[in-house]
DNA sequence: ATTCATACTTGACATTGTCTAGTACTAAAA
DNA sequence: TTTTAGTACTAGACAATGTCAAGTATGAAT
């Protein structure tokens, strides 16, 4: 099902929906709200996304889209930048992020076009990491090298929007250099 | 709400709770469907634990206090073991760790004893950081390597049970030389 | 003019969380 | 010994939700 610009109630629905994500979290999604939010009888939601799942499935794909081209878009500026983007992504669309790391709301192996964008997605981070770790590197030292960059950048977003990270912070520019920081202390173990 | 551990259907009923948090997700737990499988009536569980997030405030609650001690364990073994450690715990209790940072399936600030066991494991890693990096560091620098070491063990932690990080790995083999070999880059970062 | 797909609407049903109102038992207070 | 009070439940009802089944209206293609 992917997400046709030209038509308006596709797009209203999703709206509806990531406002809902991003506020209360994605498990307050109705199916019955959403269609009174778009002035349309409950039902016709299911017409456009089959099911609940559909819905969280179009928000994965149109999130990991919006991911990998903001990654691509930083590409080749180091671990740092990549790391940045990552997080700035999270917390700019969280409502998608909350969405798409959430197998138990939308198992993307049924709905391909997400799982296509979040590969695709996968594939930039890491040709980003081979090429900041070296052409010559094992398979194994590359995985690991990508799963540490991953873990980091996924590991402050998660804990900057629904963990406990952000209580502690005091200001919104205190977290804007955390983030710095943490993305400077990540790159500084690339490649060792 | 503390859980006595001499009455049965509190037990019976988190542990119903956790391992179906731990299968398909926490969302899916039905307060209902825990009252059948401790064959009690409906309304049971609402005795004990008052509502839905109650049950999720006992298994946070629980959660906490078992990382804390985890940690605290491993303590001034270095920043690795304590990475690992904490990874180890979201690996063998995957149904807290998946309710512990859903702050919308449980408000903890509504929920004392939840917040009291969270804030205890976050100081046990506060305070070891301090005595990786050293008591001369400034109060900012401390709370950039926390976060820092926070973030790399809570990001490999969710990205291995929710990700798609497990899909990429071959056998357990590899993913337990994975998490050793990430532990060891996050502490080679740590105090630079 | 008829067919057919698209984009819906209406109605119904089982399931859920939770409120209210009981009931059985146990232990202390009168 | 009777009363009281608290604990640990049960039973019934209600609104809300996801979703199935069965319509309807509209436009394009044949």
């Amino acid at each position: 099902m992917p997400l046709a610009k030209q038509d308006p109630l596709q797009r209203v629905i999703v709206d509806a929906a990531l406002e809902i994500a991003s506020g209360v979290g994605p498990d307050a999604i109705s199916m019955r709200d959403l269609a009174r939010q778009a002035n349309v009888s409950h039902q016709a939601p299911y017409h456009h996304f089959g099911d609940r799942a559909g819905i969280f499935a179009a928000i994965c794909e149109e999130g990991f889209a919006i991911l990998g081209n903001e990654m691509q878009e930083n590409r080749n500026l180091g671990a740092e930048a990549l790391c940045e983007s990552y997080v700035r992504f999270a917390l700019n669309h969280r409502g998608h992020f909350r969405v798409m790391f959430r197998t138990d709301l939308c198992d993307m192996t049924s709905y391909p076009n997400a799982a296509i964008q979040a590969d695709r997605a996968f594939g930039i981070l890491y040709d980003e990491v081979v090429s900041l770790v070296g052409l010559d590197a094992d398979e194994f030292a590359i995985q690991t090298q990508t799963a540490y960059m991953w873990s980091v950048a996924h590991g402050l977003s998660t804990l900057l929007i629904d963990g406990p990270l952000l209580k502690k912070i005091g200001s919104v520019q205190d977290m804007d250099q955390l983030i710095k920081n943490v993305a400077r202390m990540a790159s500084s173990s690339i490649g060792v």
